[in-house]
DNA sequence: CTCTAAATTTGACGCCTTGTCAAAAAATGA
DNA sequence: TCATTTTTTGACAAGGCGTCAAATTTAGAG
C-alpha cells in the first residue's frame, strides 16, 4: 500500500516536472527569455514559486532541460538521417536538415541552445544537470562522427576533419539564425538556402562523390515529412 | 573663452567615456559577465551610478560599445590580411588568423559578441548604438566579401557562397572557443587548428588553387607579427 | 569677490529579479 | 481521531537596474 502511494507521487511529481518544462516553454514562446521568471512559471502553473524550486533548483536547470529535450529529439532525426542516407552526401544532407527542422519545431528552445554553453550559465548548473547537458551534446557530436565514419574512404583523422568543420557551421549558422539576423539587409536571402551551399562545397572539398544530385534546402524540405515522419 | 571651456568639458567626456569602457572591461576580465554591475563600474571610477548612467543609458550600451571596439580592430586586421596576402588561399588563411588573434586580444570581449547579437540583448540598446552595431557587422562582412571579390575566378555568386560559409565557421569557431568548450574530452585537441583544416577544405571545394602551401594555425601564428605588427 | 543661474553629480528610492525558510496546510497511518 | 511526516506557501533578504529630486559644483555677470 506505502508502495503504490509512493509510485503515485513519484508519478505526480514527474507530471509536474513536465508541467514546469511545458509552462517554461509556452512562456519563452510568447514573452521571450526576459519574461521568463519563476514567479510567472508558479503563476502558470498554480503552484507557488517555493514549489517549483522544489522540482528545479534554479532557473538554469530549467532551461538547461529545455535545451537536453531539444538535443534528445535532434539525436533521434539524425539517426534517422544516418540509416536512410543513400550516401555520404546524402546522409549529411539529412542530417543538416534534421538540424533545421528540429530548430524550427522547437524555435523558443534553439535560441538557448548557445547561451545555454556559456561559462557564466554553465556554473550556475547543478552538477547533475550540468554533466547531463555534457552528455546530451556529446550524443550529438557522436552522430556527427558516427555519419562520417560510415564513409570508407575516411580514415580517422579525415573523419576529425569532417565532422568539425560540419560542427563548426553548424553552429555558424544557428547563431545566424537564433539570433534574427537581418540577413537579407546583409545580401543572404535564405540563410538556409547557403548552409547547404556551404556543405556541399566542403563535401567537395573533403573528396566526397560530387557527381550525385546536389540537394539543396528546399529539395530536402519537401522530403523531411518522409523522412523524419514529421 | 566660452568655446575653450567647451572642448575642454568635450574632452573630459570623451575621457571619461573611456574610462567608464575601460574599466567595464577589467572587470569582465577579472570577475567576468556576472561581476560587471554599473555600481561596480561606478565604484571603480570614482563617480557614482548617475553619472555613469549620463554616459551609457544602460549596461547594454557599454557592451555594444566593447563589441564594437573589437570588431573595428578586426577590420583593421583584416585590411592588413586582404593587402599582404599573396594568393587567395593565403589571403583567406590570414584573415582567419586575424579573427583568432583578435579574439586573443580581446578575451573578455571575444565571449560577448555573440551574446550581443541576440534579440533580448539588442531590443535593450539605443537606437544610435543598435545602429552603430550593425554597420560595424556589415564593415566585417564586407572585408570578407572583398577578400572573396578579389578571386578573379569567382562570379558574384560564389562570392557569396565563399564568404558565407567562412562566415558561419568563424561564427561556429567563435561559439566553440568562447564558450571555453572542453574540446579534448570531445576529441578535439586544438580548436583552432582545426578550424584551419576545415578552411583549407573548404576552399578545396570552392577550387581554390590546392597545390599550395597549406598554412596551419600553428604556422601562421608564428607569422602574425610579421603581418600584423603585434 | 559675490551672488545667481545653469550644469553636473549624487545616492536614496522604486521596482524587479532570484532564491530561502519558518510557518501553515495537507497527507499519512496508527 | 489525532500525532507525525510531507508538502506548500509567500513573506523575506539580497542584489540588480534605472530614475530623479536634491545637493553640489561650475560659470559668468556685476
Amino acid at each position: 500500500m506505502s508502495l503504490m502511494v509512493n509510485t503515485r507521487k513519484i508519478k505526480e511529481r514527474q507530471a509536474r516536472d513536465d508541467l514546469i518544462l511545458s509552462v517554461a516553454s509556452d512562456l519563452l514562446k510568447t514573452q521571450g527569455l526576459l519574461g521568463l521568471s519563476m514567479q510567472a512559471i508558479a503563476d502558470c502553473t498554480d503552484y507557488s514559486k517555493g514549489t517549483i524550486y522544489q522540482h528545479y533548483a534554479c532557473k538554469e536547470d530549467i532551461l538547461a532541460k529545455l535545451v537536453i529535450r531539444c538535443g534528445c529529439s535532434l539525436i533521434d532525426l539524425m539517426k534517422i538521417a544516418l540509416k536512410e542516407g543513400q550516401s555520404l552526401r546524402h546522409k549529411v544532407v539529412l542530417a543538416s536538415a534534421a538540424f533545421l527542422i528540429n530548430a524550427e519545431q522547437f524555435p523558443e528552445t534553439a535560441v538557448l541552445v548557445s547561451k545555454a554553453k556559456s561559462p557564466d550559465f554553465q556554473e550556475k548548473l547543478h552538477a547533475s544537470i550540468q554533466s547531463e547537458m555534457a552528455a546530451n551534446e556529446q550524443a550529438i557530436l557522436q552522430q556527427v562522427i558516427e555519419l562520417f565514419s560510415s564513409y570508407e574512404n575516411f580514415d580517422c583523422e579525415k573523419v576529425k576533419d569532417a565532422a568539425f568543420g560540419w560542427w563548426a557551421m553548424k553552429w555558424g549558422v544557428q547563431d545566424v539564425l537564433s539570433n534574427g539576423w537581418e540577413t537579407e539587409r546583409l545580401g543572404f536571402s535564405d540563410p538556409r538556402e547557403y548552409f547547404f551551399r556551404s556543405l556541399h562545397i566542403f563535401l567537395d572539398g573533403l573528396g566526397v562523390s560530387p557527381i550525385e544530385h546536389r540537394y539543396s534546402w528546399s529539395d530536402i524540405q519537401q522530403q523531411a515529412h518522409t523522412f523524419f515522419k514529421i
